[in-house]
DNA sequence: TTGAAAGCGTTACCAA
DNA sequence: TTGGTAACGCTTTCAA
């Protein structure tokens, strides 16, 4: 401790207070902060040291961000309330890869829940420079809002019109792994969907196609589609009474879902679920009942998140580069100019329940 | 679509424009916003109305939180990077219970990483109102900035002399623990440990004492302590060279630990780790050396994280109550004065690897 | 290399 | 119930 020490730092300190101190002009305190090559290095060392040892922690983000119209925030934007995205395997590994980067490029991150119904939201939806838009928001209107601030935004795991985008080839791994799964029970006996947010409702059940939601938007819809397909490749159908809905990709979800589908009469052969963690609620549904995997049934997931790989059996999945989408995704809205919209290659990854 | 919409909306709104253009004062407006008893009902709606036609989100943060000194928003401070906090299934849990309330409150959180070395942190520190700081950060300057803030802190793994801290009984847990195995094993054969962040470097293999970081600021240190003490009443003693240190707790850590202790001779009869994490590392080492758990080896984890649960074989550990310590962190920080400082319990659940 | 001063968009006091 | 107005803490131009 320096002995000299003033028992004044009671006072908030301001970059006034501490040009006053040092005797030098507020604008000089402020060029040390924000533009070095504006003073002498000595200077600038000088002061920032008498900041440090005044207890001023550099400029006011509020007055700064006033003054300049700009935070250093990339706000992002998730589908649903924040809770959800810290359960959700590929969620948590998305917010890791955006993280990185972002830690990387000395940037903050506001993490935002994209419903309407948190009224708090809409004046923080004016902070952040720059958005990633992480599936698409509950309410259409977060989007409006977003849309009329300017700010460059990219939108991942749907698309917007003007806006940079970052999808996966969810057809395309959705297709691969139904058609290695029908070539495995070759072609016969019923095979079961158990979806993923395929309607707007929160039920837990067998759904009706009138209700399906686009598949211009929802990424689920395209994997169905891509199900459909592959089963129609092989002369089958899926029809509307083997599809499953689930409202989120948890286990209690997946559980009863899969509860009811696997005491369809005839049982299922074959269950194609749209995410690992339904998938391993599956499994274990499976197990309780005494079925056995994958000869009396298999089980194919998507996502490839990290448990999937290690669960005994090890589920067979579509893997999506999550961490690598999220790290892309902050990379791109750092430096918009530099890309273009994407969609990354997903892949089967076969292991032992199909 | 309105029909008379005009051209105008390119420019920025402000509240001063809103105000000119519905000819009132830019107070009146304000207090549309803030304070509803300050006006007529019908005004009230007459304006709200007309600021979402006009595109006006609310008055804009960074100059409110100028104005007014406050922004609404809780900090959460974490031990290290964020990235890390998206890979742990105890943080991710614990993010969750705080944000859930968050939520619930309508106030927004603001992540930062506990540590020094990233420089655009600083001036970001001044905008929560409020602070949760979640494990001792990495960086002890970042407290004591922290400290002069004269904001509500809550300490969440760790205690601070002046501040509301929220810990768990990891002392009683780990005890209960290394007792269960201890009877098991009938006080024989050599028992090591698995330890997280035991010692200040990041090296991953046999500790030493020395090194060791203090008890009051290291759970790791208190359940190391509670081992010792629970083979003290054994008749036995854990040595140094059997007590493994990690960085991270995660798998790749967690596997290289286990395969150097697995590799020990004598062969320890049992493992105790010190994550739930670690613990199914050393469960799949076991696996791939032939080693039956828990006839020749018992396990035994911390935690408690939902893939322990599981797991097969299920892994024995020792609950903690991590979504609710999220949430009473939020509580706590949301209204200090209505709480005190505590200790939630920790409970031994037995499963099948001990 | 430094200083003076205008103004960023609000809020809250006080007056009307 | 409404309006006028002085701050809030900073950045940036322009001039010295």
């Amino acid at each position: 401790m320096n002995k000299n020490d003033k028992k004044t730092p009671k006072k908030r300190m301001t970059l006034k207070a501490v040009a006053e101190a040092l005797g030098v002009s507020t604008a000089t305190i402020s060029n040390a902060f924000n533009r070095p090559d504006q003073l002498s290095a000595n200077l600038r060392d000088h002061i920032l040291k008498e900041c440090e040892r005044l207890g001023y922690n550099g400029p006011n983000p509020a007055a700064r961000s006033l003054r300049t119209g700009a935070t250093g925030i990339v706000g992002v934007m998730l589908a649903e309330r924040l809770a959800y995205n810290f359960r959700d395997g590929c969620a948590t590994e998305f917010l890791q890869g955006v993280s990185e980067v972002l830690d990387d490029a000395r940037t903050n991150m506001l993490l935002m829940p994209g419903r309407d119904d948190f009224y708090h939201l809409q004046s923080m939806e004016s902070i952040p420079d720059r958005y990633i838009v992480y599936g698409p928001p509950r309410d259409i209107s977060v989007i409006e809002r977003l849309e009329r601030q300017q700010k460059p935004v990219v939108t991942v795991d749907f698309s917007l019109k003007n806006h940079l985008s970052l999808n996966v080839d969810n057809y395309g791994g959705a297709k691969q792994a139904a058609n290695h799964v029908l070539k495995q029970i070759g072609s016969q006996g019923p095979v079961a969907v158990i979806g993923l947010r395929l309607i707007q409702s929160d039920i837990i059940g067998r759904i009706r196609e009138t209700e399906l939601l686009d598949a211009g938007v929802s990424i689920s819809r395209q994997r169905l589609e891509a199900y459909r397909d592959a089963a129609a490749d092989h002369g089958m159908q899926i029809p509307e009474e083997l599809i499953w809905n689930t409202h989120e990709s948890n286990w209690a979800d997946g559980v009863k879902a899969a509860r009811e589908a696997l005491s369809a009469i005839p049982r299922p052969r074959a269950l194609l679920c749209m995410s690992d963690q339904l998938a391993m609620a599956a499994l274990s549904v499976a197990r309780d009942m005494s079925i056995s995997v994958p000869d009396q049934l298999r089980i194919v997931g998507f996502d490839d998140i990290p448990e999937a790989r290690r669960s005994h059996p090890g589920i067979t999945t579509v893997y999506q580069p999550s961490i690598e989408k999220g790290r892309l995704a902050a990379m791109m809205v750092l430096n918009p100019e530099r890309f273009e919209s994407r969609v990354l290659p997903t892949q089967l990854h076969v292991r032992e329940t199909a």
